[in-house]
RNA sequence: UGAGGGAUCGUCUAGUGGUAGGACACCAGACUCUGGAUCUGGGAGCGGUGGUUCGAGCCCACCUCCCUCAGCCA
């Protein structure tokens, strides 16, 4: 049996299920859902959701169903919808043709809404939006119950009935519960069940000019669809009293149960949908799928893979306090997982040109490279070797810090997977004293595999041919944000609006060094067809995936993440 | 200051009256032809005050702090 296939989460909503499967409820059925609404690009908050989902379902020989909770036609885009489920296949999840659409329930929550009226329990009201909101009271205050609140169900089913034929227009009516007034709930002061939006629908078009709220349509869709145990956040627990109201007013059988977890936050970068948009469209990155972005679009593009990115949400839990998770957890998940599954090359992110002066000059030698040390079965390849080579700039230094284990004057160091050099002088720009090129000698003895080879020297350096080498360019990614949430609560003066100061504070913290492009950097020629997407570890620098701007002759890497980095720590502390 | 939630290492999360555990991060060491990986070790926590109990992170009381809600958004 596959060992990942046993690991079973517990959280507090798995002893939920627990319960209820031992009690038999829902003749012990499990049934789950993601319930999108179709008006933005999915991130890895919603990829917390979609494997708490799925995989409740599947722990628990249950079914997931994916559906797009689409009951607001102005705010929605039917191209939403086609990304949205390309990334939640991506992440691996099937949801077995259950694909649904709130927009398809439309018919029958209409005769719902007629039952409710019949019952007495709900009524049309013509007060304005901001009549409406008047008499909801406030907090500490109850609200005014609308003089259209006694109509007869008569009147009402008649004003319905002509609400949705279209013979008013938006905002002139609505269909509100009739409930509490002086609820200390405000969800619960006779909220609006239905308004009126003559808006196209992209599913529906023209047939419908009315259209159901959220806390109306959620509990219906799931009843509709046998869902159990119905997961959302926790801005909706105080929506549950009215979620538990539509169910049993409409005394509808084994009501499914709304329970609320807390959403995930990500350190260093952010989650919400108006932030999002405001970095797309203030061109702070390049679009959805920028590898900065925590969108799915943006961590696929960036390297990411899916089974990281699931094994990530297993690993933080779920709960119902508020956390900020740090970002390093899920950077540890993916060098976890790539360090087991990527290839090792070799690149050079800024090149500095060395020069073996001792070997011959025309000669070029195929050496052997480990594909993975990780995994044996994952083979070898060639590496040409030359006079010629390129090294990393940081590699070499004339006066080296103590502790420093690379190449400097007089010092040897093994080049992987190939020979021993001594660095024996420099070639410095006469003007500026930039080092151009290192001049080195090597040990013939020394060849890597080679009996009497062992020979250890301090540091081993990655490295190019400079012959044979192709030119790349590659993109080197930071956090959008140097830190996460500081300041924005102390910062805001009380003159100062607060949503305009979180807004200044956000766009204050982007860092302004996200993305580095280095256009003139050497990769070894086995990468040659490389195709778009597949992932490399560039040994001793990071994570590496072609990205799709890549053409024939110009490979384009991002920088999925960097390896751990111990040498800048000892740099960083020594200073 | 109405209602609903929440508080356990730096972070996330177990613990459901009986030795507070794991992961990430951090620190130290071993090993290494990647300063990667791996291995070993370490520091680090129950918001506070009382109470119940042989025994409290867990039960009770009071307090403190944090989050959410006054859309015809979801």
């Amino acid at each position: 049996m596959d060992p990942q296939e046993v690991k079973v989460s517990t959280n507090f909503i798995q002893e939920i299920i627990d319960r209820d499967r031992k009690a038999n409820k829902y003749g012990g059925r499990v049934h789950l859902r993601f319930p999108p609404e179709p008006n933005g690009y999915l991130h890895i908050g919603h990829a917390k959701s979609i494997c708490l989902n799925f995989g409740l379902a599947a722990q628990n020989g249950g079914l997931c169903n994916l559906r797009f909770d689409d009951t607001n036609p102005s705010k929605e885009e039917a191209e939403y919808i086609a990304s949205i489920i390309e990334d939640v296949r991506w992440l691996g999840f099937d949801w077995g043709g259950r694909l649904f659409y709130a927009s398809d329930y439309f018919e029958k929550m209409y005769s719902y809404a007629l039952r409710l009226i019949e019952r007495g329990k709900a009524y049309v009201c013509d007060l304005s939006p901001e009549e409406i909101r008047r008499y909801r009271g406030t907090f500490t205050e109850p609200g005014k119950e609308s003089p259209y609140r006694e109509r007869s169900v008569e009147e009402n089913l008649d004003l319905f009935q002509r609400m949705r034929a279209g013979e008013f227009s938006d905002g002139a009516r609505v269909l509100r519960a009739k409930i509490d007034m002086a609820s200390p709930n405000l969800n619960l002061r006779d909220p609006v069940l239905y308004r009126i939006l003559k808006a196209s629908h992209p599913r529906t078009g023209d047939k419908w000019c009315i259209y159901p709220m959220y806390d109306y349509a959620h509990p219906l869709e799931d009843y509709f669809e046998g869902i159990t145990h119905s997961l959302c956040t926790l801005e909706f627990e105080d929506h549950r009293p009215l979620y538990e109201w539509v169910l049993n007013t409409l005394n509808l059988p084994d009501p499914p149960q709304q329970i609320e977890f807390a959403r995930l936050n990500l350190t260093n970068t952010v989650m919400s949908k108006r932030r999002l948009r405001q970095l797309v469209e203030g061109g702070y990155v390049e679009g959805w799928d920028d590898p900065r972005m925590p969108t799915l679009a943006g961590l696929r593009r960036r390297g990411y893979t899916p089974q990281s990115i699931r094994d990530f949400c297993d690993r933080i839990g779920v709960a119902k306090s508020n956390s900020v998770v740090d970002v390093r957890f899920l950077e540890n998940c993916i060098r976890e997982d790539l360090n087991k599954e990527a290839p090792r090359v070799m690149g050079i992110l800024h090149p500095l040109k060395l020069i073996i002066d001792n070997y011959p000059e025309d000669q070029v030698e195929e050496l052997e490279g480990e594909n993975n040390p990780e995994d044996p079965a994952a083979g070898k390849r060639k590496i040409p070797f030359s006079r010629i080579l390129y090294i990393e700039q940081e590699d070499f230094c004339k006066a080296p810090p103590p502790q420093y284990f690379r190449l400097a004057p007089g010092r040897e160091v093994r080049l992987k997977n190939a020979y021993i050099i001594k660095a024996e002088g420099v070639v410095k720009e006469e003007k500026t004293g930039e080092i151009k090129e290192v001049h080195c000698t090597y040990d013939p003895e020394s060849r890597s595999g080679k009996p009497g080879a062992e020979r250890k020297v301090k540091g081993t350096l990655h490295w190019v041919s400079a012959g044979q080498a192709l030119k790349v360019e590659v993109r080197l990614y930071d956090y959008l944000l140097l830190d996460h949430k500081e300041k924005i609560t102390e910062e805001q003066s009380e003159e100062q609006p607060e949503e305009q100061a979180e807004t200044e504070d956000f766009i204050k913290q982007l860092n302004p060094r996200s993305r580095e492009v280095l256009t003139d950097c050497l990769v070894e020629p086995s990468l040659a067809r490389a195709p778009v997407g597949s992932r490399y570890q560039f040994i001793r620098k990071g994570y590496f995936c072609v990205d799709p701007d890549s053409i024939p002759h110009k490979l384009v890497f991002n920088q999925i993440v960097s390896l751990r980095d111990t040498w800048s720590k000892v740099l960083k502390t020594g200073s």
